[in-house]
DNA sequence: AGACTTAGCGAGCATCCACTCGCTAAGTTA
DNA sequence: TAACTTAGCGAGTGGATGCTCGCTAAGTCT
């Protein structure tokens, strides 16, 4: 016999899970709480028991899914492999429903108000991570810091074209590319 | 006493008007026909006359916003002032409701199919206009393409979140490390 | 001028969707 | 065990939205 926080927990979890997964595959507008409740298997009555609108479902996954994105790239590795691996990072689902989220927050005041406290977390979040990632024995200077925003910024812009016109080869020439300009500012020149 | 086409012309032309502001303000799920309608000053029969549906209404301004999207960036600038030319280009109405759309193609299977020849049509324009941006004198190579696909999805990504989250100082720093890296690339070293 | 086609209108229709509400069942406290 | 609280249900409701259809007015052919 669960105790009602173990239930409780349980069905907003199921239905966080399933938000994740129907924004995903459908966007943030075509996000309806019955495919949500389909999806978790529960019914709309029990969602609106624990959210009082649909925004406020929203924003917990995207609160959830931000808590997530502490990037744990491994250390040691060369410039090319850690930019392969911050791809696939932004490529994932995560991530891309957090971006989703944010780019229908321009568009919806409500949300980008709810949205906020998320926001500051995830940049607070990733300055640290990436703080983290500085290679050992070498001072990380702001310029360290935008060269990260231009990166994280190009795969992000990236995932959202490859998906409406795929082109692996472009993408795969474009990262080395960006690694050797990136070359002087973080490899030893010997 | 105006012509026939005239009047058509001049009404359909009044609709895309519309259809750019509210898609830039409200975002591609909430531009409903009647908003359009009402920015236009055209009735809801009058717009259904000329779109078959509200999808070929979007699509149509697709390709209209994208056909703009030309770029003429004045020759003969610095690195950093081409830059901030571009970054400009990048964040004006016409270039956010072109993304709007294409994002919103990720996740509606209609829409990427009718919108898919206005992409290629994009892309090549795109592609034409960035190798007349190329420095006299100098071999434009593919690293140099490249590397402008990194600059122009870089512009893109900070463009969506600078709404969300402004930070001009930021951008500012962003954009001259930016500028710094690309150096080796574009400018002359004496 | 008279027959015909096209532009524009706006009330009305069918559908979808977020949210409500009264109910049952399950867990909690005394 | 008995009173109470909380979780979950699902039919129902009001509002919004894309689109239709019959109409009038305006332009076009002979």
């Amino acid at each position: 016999m669960p105790t009602q926080l173990e239930r409780r927990t349980a069905t907003v979890t199921r239905l966080l899970d399933a938000t994740e997964v129907v924004v995903h595959e459908r966007g943030y507008a075509a996000t309806t709480v019955a495919a949500v409740c389909a999806e978790a298997g529960v019914s709309q009555g029990g969602l609106f028991r624990h959210f009082p609108h649909r925004r406020a479902l929203l924003v917990a996954t995207a609160a959830r899914v931000a808590e997530r994105q502490t990037a744990d790239v491994p250390a040691g590795l060369g410039l090319l492999e850690s930019l392969r691996h911050l791809r696939d990072l932004v490529r994932s689902r995560p991530n891309q429903v957090w971006h989703e989220l944010v780019r229908a927050a321009r568009t919806d005041a409500e949300l980008r108000a709810d949205l906020a406290p998320a926001l500051r977390d995830y940049h607070r979040r990733t300055g640290a991570a990436v703080a983290a990632l500085a290679p050992t024995g070498r001072p990380w200077t702001d310029r360290h810091q935008a060269a990260l925003r231009i990166v994280v910024n190009y795969l992000d812009g990236e995932a959202a074209v490859a998906h409406v016109l795929p082109d692996p080869a472009r993408d795969e020439a474009t990262l080395r590319t960006l690694a050797d300009l990136l070359h002087p500012l973080f490899e030893e020149t010997p």
